[in-house]
DNA sequence: TCGCCCGATGTAATCGAAATCATCGATAAC
DNA sequence: GTTATCGATGATTTCGATTACATCGGGCGA
């Protein structure tokens, strides 16, 4: 692999002028550009990306640690971020932690040795290694939170309003005269939970049923979607509706309502969150809260941008739009 | 952030000998190591990764390109892809190429800048900026692909056998009474279309029903999945059974059949391929060809490993097992 | 005409860690 | 007792590009 050595040797410049035409090529008369150009298209020289990177103390990349990449909700945010991230000259850094915050620590550690630039994460999490940082450096340190929203770790985030868009789904329901509602909430340790597990008994309260709402917890995945739900669907008092605080757990509900030989909606109605691209396909077509899973990937990204080139100025927590997506698997509630 | 300079004075040693500490603590002597990570410790000293590859000419990185990472089949393999690298001490640069040819080209030069130590790609083209380095470097050019399988780009490759799972599914038609199949193909330009093609096809022939085949062209995508199954089903003679490329589609056929107002499988049959997560929560559960997705991904993990540490003797073609898994969308032919 | 400035290019320091080579004291071999 | 050897550590070069600073020739204003 040649250097900027050869390239300068071969075309009989400095390697400063080398260094010159790609990185300020105004600066290098044309002749002379011409001349470097066709040595570095003789030698198929490419810049040494180490070299660049240590003395520019950059390089170009972004860290993104997700908490499960197989999760259609989570890879439609990543390619948001790949987008965002590609069109401004980034590449995308992938870590998929597992839930794990041993893996958080580890991925986290990449971001202090200067592996990439800043960090984006879509857990809940802010990986201790990191919390120094951000306490020095305050909302200038290069980190992003999506999806979730904690007002108390420092850093900026882009995500839905949640605990508004789990009331919304709960009216919905209870417009149509659902009153014995089962909730599948995802793992309480995280706000995305929490969230909407606050509005949706706010709701419950408004409406004078929170006796009648009944919460079990689930992990987000088909099989605690299918193993809760049953469990609801045996209780003494069958709840009408279900939501689903995800469209994967929504789907492992479906399987548990067809288990127990009831029809949705006619049965009981279900609703999941997030709108994954196979909602509008199952069958009930799932009614579902739609998540601008593309928006909160660029939306991140361009936080993470700000405050890479200094644009930023304090914390920024953006509030992007949801939406109820009402389809069929919510129906009037039965007599 | 304090450099290895920092760290040699603070422990009163020189920089070598705290290098070392890192790299080869058994030089080293107990109480020396001893200071030096204390030091390290009190500092919070790193190593500058820039520094380091720059030293090493190594980046403990592998990209990654996907065509599309929403895509539940290639998430999962990612997620193996990402497990294996990052058990063996690397991590992974995600590139979405989106299936176009500019893409992956943009990400091959990120390869010959050595910002990665090695490629892994998923498509079926080998980028033309890498063709060069395959003809120099041989079966040592750090690129495998994944999925795809091509004897002719020079790269070694860890997939299924595609054509032999085509004719399978075939078979399982046939061994149902069914002999008008309708076939949605993926692009055929890559190798898993036109391999599995190119099964189905011979299976037909085995059986003598090359005139009932009816095969239309796909994109992987549910709505192509729709647009297809109904050009399929609007036919004069109705195809009894369908057989879908991915399961993306399959699920659209599935719609398509609803659309229809027909359905599965006591009218149509369906299959799928690839067995993501989803198929077996679909309504019917939907038959289709299981895929090691999380085996590929380790596998060609395994293999670039392979050719990084030199063990890499010449190309190796893997094929991994899949299985033909019969659920409810496929039930004997309507009389 | 003299000196200043500017545009184009070259020289050389620099980024931070790794690795080669040098050093030094102590031990072992002869 | 002298020297080869070895273990632990230090001094210095090196990786390849960027960039601050230096240089040099020519144009222009006073």
């Amino acid at each position: 692999m040649p250097t900027i050595q050869d390239v300068a040797r071969d075309a009989g410049v400095s390697t400063a002028t080398v260094s010159r035409v790609f990185s300020a090529p105004e600066l290098v008369l044309e002749p002379t550009r011409q001349k470097v150009m066709e040595s570095v298209a003789r030698l198929g020289y490419q810049p040494n990306f180490a070299a660049k990177s240590l003395r520019t103390l950059r390089t170009e990349k972004i860290l993104v640690t997700v908490p499960d990449i197989s999760n259609p909700f989570f890879s439609q945010v990543i390619r948001g971020v790949e987008e965002a991230a590609h069109a401004a000259g980034y590449s995308v850094l992938l870590g998929d932690t597992r839930h794990e915050e041993e893996r958080e620590e580890q991925y986290a550690t990449m971001l202090r040795r200067k592996e990439a630039d800043g960090l984006i994460f879509l857990g809940h999490r802010l990986p201790g290694a990191l919390a120094a940082m951000v306490s020095t450096m305050g909302p200038r340190t290069p980190i992003v939170n999506g999806c979730e929203f904690r007002p108390d770790i420092g850093v900026s985030s882009a995500h839905i309003d949640n605990e508004q868009a789990a009331a919304e789904v709960m009216e919905h329901l209870y417009s149509l005269g659902h009153t014995h509602i089962g909730v599948v909430t995802g793992p309480l340790a995280s706000p995305i939970s929490s969230d909407r597990l606050t509005g949706a008994k706010a709701a419950a309260a408004r409406h004078g049923e929170s006796e009648a709402l009944n919460i079990v917890t689930g992990d987000f995945s088909i099989e605690s979607g299918v193993r809760e739900t049953l469990a609801l669907l045996d209780e003494e008092v069958r709840p009408t509706a279900i939501f689903c605080f995800s469209d994967e757990m929504a789907m492992g509900a479906l399987e548990a309502i067809r288990r127990r030989r009831l029809r949705c909606p006619q049965d009981v109605s279900l609703v999941g969150f997030d709108d994954i691209r196979f909602a509008q396909y199952l069958d009930p077509q799932l009614t579902t809260v739609s998540q601008p899973m593309d928006q909160i990937g660029h939306e991140v990204v361009r936080l993470l941008l700000d405050i890479l080139s200094g644009r930023a100025s304090g914390l920024q927590h953006v509030t992007l739009p949801h939406k109820l997506v009402v389809r069929a698997s919510t129906g009037p509630a039965p007599i």
